[in-house]
DNA sequence: GGGGGCTATGGGGGG
DNA sequence: CATAGCCCCC
């Protein structure tokens, strides 16, 4: 290392320097809250630069998109206009733009759709009906999470089926058919181009893995050194894609994770603070740096913090400390209702603001549950104070931006079939439930996606000219774009030609006002993308398609929004969404039984440790003023419902705290009340079809004639009763069920002829 | 096939 | 409480 003064590492203590200037080999910080992490890796990012490495070879992955770019920005002020090029980003994000590019290398299209939650839930509940199996039993939601689970621990569909703990995880649950949901799911995306949110992650994983075209190589070669933020919240997948990078033969592993497992809180998405373990035992010779000093808060916050977290069961011994003495100690407000909360958290704003001379923006109030937002914006409204809430709806989430966006997904992708379910009758344009259904039949017969099933499902003649008519207004779109029309142009064009925006413009009510805005906004967004000349992405820097678009703000979440006419205001957010950031002022609300820690939390430890871990996260978000709030009652799900005091509260030791109540004398409400009444039903059986996988071969379908008996996968047996002049076959499988027949396209169909 | 009204059901955190 | 899905009628 030159002899340079580096001004910036002036600004560091002793740790986080040495922490700055190791830049080769593995590396791990473990980093308490407020410990100067952020400044840590943004320096270190920046040594690096200065130290003759290329930002290009950096790759730097945070946990929010808007954390990577206000580390960028930090970067750039030390060593210029070249921080741009630094690979920074969320997993997710940066993979897709990895994807981007060399996704046909692994069977997909590279202009491939992401789906969101929404889509991966409809196709699952879509899959469960078709399957004919009892959707309370196989309630989508655990099915998603079950698919989602197995991609990130690497678990494909047919290692599910040998893998015995899933398995009989699943016949526990009364839901053995799990395994078949996943893999028909795979099939589907991957006949609709598409791939989830897990997706982004496992066919990065695959990409490497496989290495077609060596592509691995050129990715090893390219990012010399990889930083992770938040490593804690990982996941299995995640840590082995990073290994992908970084171990090869000759490298130097310079890999450096920042991470505290005391604020490790996603779990339920993966995480698992197994990585940190394991990464100390995969890398032996790691240097490890321990940041304990927190600059944030004063010792009444510091001290409560390291006070709760005791009281959990695992953890890397460290323990965080302050030489900031405080003057407030942390406040405890109870009250009677969750109105009244919400009032006095207004009321203790405006009081705030005028003893501690605060700004709005210094202000945070944060909650459990999205659903919680609601009380406090009434009443902060009601105090003409400005707020912003984020997370919940995001604006891209709302119907109406999903119908366009849809749309405009279907244009770049038809086989997207999530978004033709989404567009096909809205507008109405009488293609119903059973012209749906239907089509749905037919493209799972044939394997093949909705849009392709069009011209041949048979329909009646009125269902098939509908049917005709809109893959013709979707073709003009399609025509439009390949003509290369602007992003702008084209959704201007679809907006109006699918109808949508005259529907809206023909309801009065309020609602349909605001929804018609809310497409302008979206227009004004697309319009802003086309116009903006500023290159954000440097592989691809002037497209300013409708794929290029659609690309740009698949991953966007509401957090990444940017307001600049707003910036004085208090922030309203879910404890998930505020890690990281830091405020003046925090009120955390919500603090009972059943609510904080969630009552889905309460059967188990592990989980009781994660909502722990949450509060910790919570209050240590605080500098100055922390307070803490509770209801006596409150309404949930639409009752009236009565929880104790969180037992976090009990575990902040009293000398920090400012409370009127005696927390040992515990309130008596009586027995909470028992929530959720699962009852699960029997599951139908599926037919039994009987194939011989073993000596299948499918003939050449072109030789496949009306009257011949013809062995399918799938359907076992058939007879072939007509070909029609698109060589659609009707065929008969009896073993399906009786008088069962189906339409196949012998154009994909493997199909054995038998004599 | 569309639409209105009713009932049953679920209900967390997020990329 | 919000919404999905069902039934019923046109």
């Amino acid at each position: 290392m030159q002899e340079v003064a580096h001004s910036y590492l002036n600004e560091l203590n002793d740790i986080q320097r040495q922490a700055v200037v190791q830049m080769d080999g593995p590396v791990m910080v473990i980093a308490g809250p407020g410990s100067g992490k952020t400044r840590v890796l943004t320096y270190k990012i920046a040594h690096m630069i200065n130290e003759g490495v290329a930002p290009w070879q950096i790759l730097s992955l945070t946990f929010t998109n808007k954390a990577a770019r206000e580390m960028k920005a930090r970067i750039e002020k030390v060593v210029g206009s070249g921080a741009r090029k630094v690979w920074a980003g969320t997993f997710h994000s940066l993979f897709a733009r990895i994807l981007r590019v060399e996704a046909h290398k692994i069977g997909y299209p590279n202009d491939f759709t992401i789906y969101d939650t929404d889509d991966t839930k409809s196709l699952v509940t879509e899959i469960i009906k078709s399957m004919d199996l009892d959707k309370k039993v196989y309630s989508p939601n655990a099915v998603k999470a079950r698919i989602s689970a197995s991609k990130s621990n690497l678990i494909t569909p047919k290692a599910y089926v040998k893998n015995e703990d899933m398995m009989a995880y699943d016949r526990m649950n009364r839901r053995p058919m799990t395994f078949k949901i996943y893999e028909k799911y795979v099939d589907r995306c991957k006949r609709a181009g598409a791939m989830d949110f897990d997706d982004l992650l496992l066919q990065m994983f695959r990409l490497l893995y496989e290495n077609p075209d060596n592509v691995r190589d050129k990715y090893q070669r390219q990012f010399q050194y990889v930083l992770v933020d938040e490593f804690q919240d990982t996941n299995f997948l995640q840590y082995q894609i990073l290994k992908q990078f970084v171990n090869y033969k000759g490298s130097a592993h310079n890999i450096c994770i920042v991470g505290d497992d005391a604020q490790s809180i996603y779990s339920f998405r993966g995480a698992t603070i197994e990585n940190i373990l394991q990464f100390e035992t995969d890398y032996p010779d790691l240097k490890t740096f321990k940041l304990e000093q927190n600059y944030r808060s004063t010792h009444h916050i510091v001290e409560a913090a390291n006070g709760v977290i005791s009281y959990n069961q695992r953890q890397i011994e460290k323990k965080i400390w302050t030489d900031r003495v405080g003057e407030d100690k942390i406040k405890l407000i109870k009250t009677l209702s969750d109105t009244e909360e919400g009032k006095r958290v207004a009321d203790m704003i405006i009081e705030q603001k005028h003893r501690h001379n605060l700004a709005n923006q210094d202000i945070a109030i944060l909650y459990r549950t999205n659903g919680q937002s609601r009380i406090f914006e009434e009443y902060l409204r009601r105090q003409n104070i400005n707020y912003r809430i984020y997370g919940g709806l995001s604006f891209y989430q709302r119907k109406e931006i999903k119908d366009i966006l849809a749309y405009m997904r279907l244009t770049i992708n038809p086989q997207d079939d999530e978004a033709l379910k989404r567009v096909i009758n809205y507008p109405k344009r009488g293609i119903g439930k059973s012209t749906v259904d239907k089509m749905i039949a037919f493209a799972n017969d044939n394997e093949v996606s909705l849009w392709q099933s069009i011209p041949n499902v048979q329909l009646s003649k009125r269902a098939t000219s509908l049917l005709a008519e809109f893959a013709a207004l979707v073709a003009t779109f399609r025509k439009k774009a390949a003509e290369g029309a602007n992003a702008y142009d084209l959704s201007l064009f679809i907006a109006k030609k699918s109808g949508v925006t005259a529907l809206l413009k023909a309801d009065n009510t309020m609602e349909g006002l605001n929804r018609l805005e809310n497409i302008n906004s979206l227009l004004d967004g697309v319009k802003e993308f086309v116009e903006n000349d500023e290159i954000l992405d440097e592989e691809n820097p002037l497209d300013k398609s409708l794929t290029a678009y659609l690309q740009s703000i698949a991953l966007i979440t509401d957090f990444d929004a940017n307001d600049p006419e707003n910036t004085d205001v208090v922030t309203l957010m879910s404890t998930h969404a505020a890690k990281g950031l830091e405020f003046k002022s925090v009120f955390v609300v919500g603090l009972e039984e059943n609510l904080f820690p969630s009552y889905m939390a309460l059967s188990s430890p592990d989980q009781i440790d994660e909502e722990r871990r949450l509060f910790y996260v919570a209050i240590t978000r605080a500098e100055e003023h922390l307070t803490l709030t509770y209801a006596n009652s409150r309404y949930q799900y639409g009752q009236m419902r009565f929880n104790d005091p969180s037992r976090f509260l009990e575990e902040i030791p009293p000398e920090n705290l400012d409370s009127m109540i005696p927390l040992k004398k515990k309130l008596d409400f009586g027995e909470p009340k028992v929530l959720g009444n699962f009852q699960p039903s029997r599951m139908k059986q599926l037919s039994k079809v009987d194939v011989d996988h073993k000596n299948f071969r499918p003939d050449d379908p072109a030789k496949i004639e009306a009257g011949m008996r013809v062995m399918h996968l799938k359907f076992g047996e058939g007879k072939v009763v007509d070909i029609d002049e698109r060589r659609v076959a009707t065929i008969e499988f009896p073993q399906v069920s009786v008088n069962s027949q189906k339409r196949i396209m012998l154009q994909y169909a493997k199909l054995q002829i038998l004599d």
